[in-house]
DNA sequence: TATATATAATAAGCGTGCTTACTATTCAAG
DNA sequence: CTTGAATAGTAAGCACGCTTATTATATATA
């Protein structure tokens, strides 16, 4: 019966990220990136400009997280705070030359990190695998925000 | 647009792991438990007496790391340090009646939660997801092991 | 205008992981 | 016995997450 070993869920959840982590870290640490500092650079690759606040709300971290990320960032010269004119609380980041030179380096590390990580599953496998983190996310994220239970109806709030 | 999501899949991971912890960690604020610490305590409310270097191998972590969350879970009066008369620089770790009383909470606030993150997760899916996430951390372990060539002393199977 | 509230960012301080360096103790040679 | 290597544990200091509180600015309202 406990051959399902859901019992075990958090410590294989702990153990992946951990070991993930480490891997691309090992990888990515010729580039002098964390894994951190490298989800939050792939954001701003995409959106140049956008404000620290948003990036919060991006990476699911607190925005003093995202401080602190930021701090170490500029200093290592893979992003640029400038002010934004029409608000002057926020602060607009931008990637540097030398980030959007390395973005495609880190998407081809993690990209082998994870086929690494996925040897021997199937492709079948993969797609139900993707699909019931998604559900997982969901779900810790949906009452999280209400804090209240469950029984929305499906499509019933704004999305 | 065929994407099996597998480009996420470190952000999947990531948010899934911070998402479990979090609502762990609320749910067991009341007993004072941080989720680092119940890995600990199930670790040594199982064997008693064990050496914080054997910890060390079991949560995979470093020793350091071992050493000062004893320390705060000694001040918390989960755990407690004894020495070792056959070998005076082994600090054995035993869990506290408290710890032993809070065992059995603990384990059912966590089947809770991973009770919740599954919602709407076919019990297939599940036991496809146990088994990926069993695969990923065997491939990560393997080939970290595999340069370092360490880690097999009587492994996993105990639990 | 004046006051109150909301928002963006930061500061201070903690928990948990890490690396590096240290002490104390044990064990293996010599 | 003495020297030296290995092991158990700890100290110091960093990265990255958090909570709580503060400052500066923007916006809503009396």
């Amino acid at each position: 019966m406990v051959s399902d070993g859901i019992d075990r869920l958090g410590f294989l959840i702990h153990d992946v990220q951990r070991l993930m982590r480490k891997r691309f870290e090992a990888r990515a640490s010729g580039l002098g990136l964390s894994s951190a500092q490298w989800r939050l650079l792939v954001r701003v690759a995409k959106e140049a400009g956008v404000a620290q606040a948003r990036l919060a709300e991006l990476l699911e971290i607190e925005p003093i997280s995202v401080s602190r990320l930021v701090d170490r960032m500029e200093e290592g010269g893979w992003i640029e705070r400038r002010s934004d004119a029409a608000d002057r609380r926020v602060r607009m980041i931008f990637p540097t030359e030398k980030a959007n030179a390395a973005y495609a380096d880190v998407k081809s590390l993690a990209g082998e990190v994870y086929e690494e990580s996925l040897s021997g599953v199937s492709p079948e496998d993969r797609r139900v695998l993707i699909r019931a983190l998604d559900v997982m996310v969901q779900n810790l994220t949906d009452s999280e925000a209400s804090s209240l239970e469950k029984i929305k109806s499906a499509e019933g709030a704004t999305a």
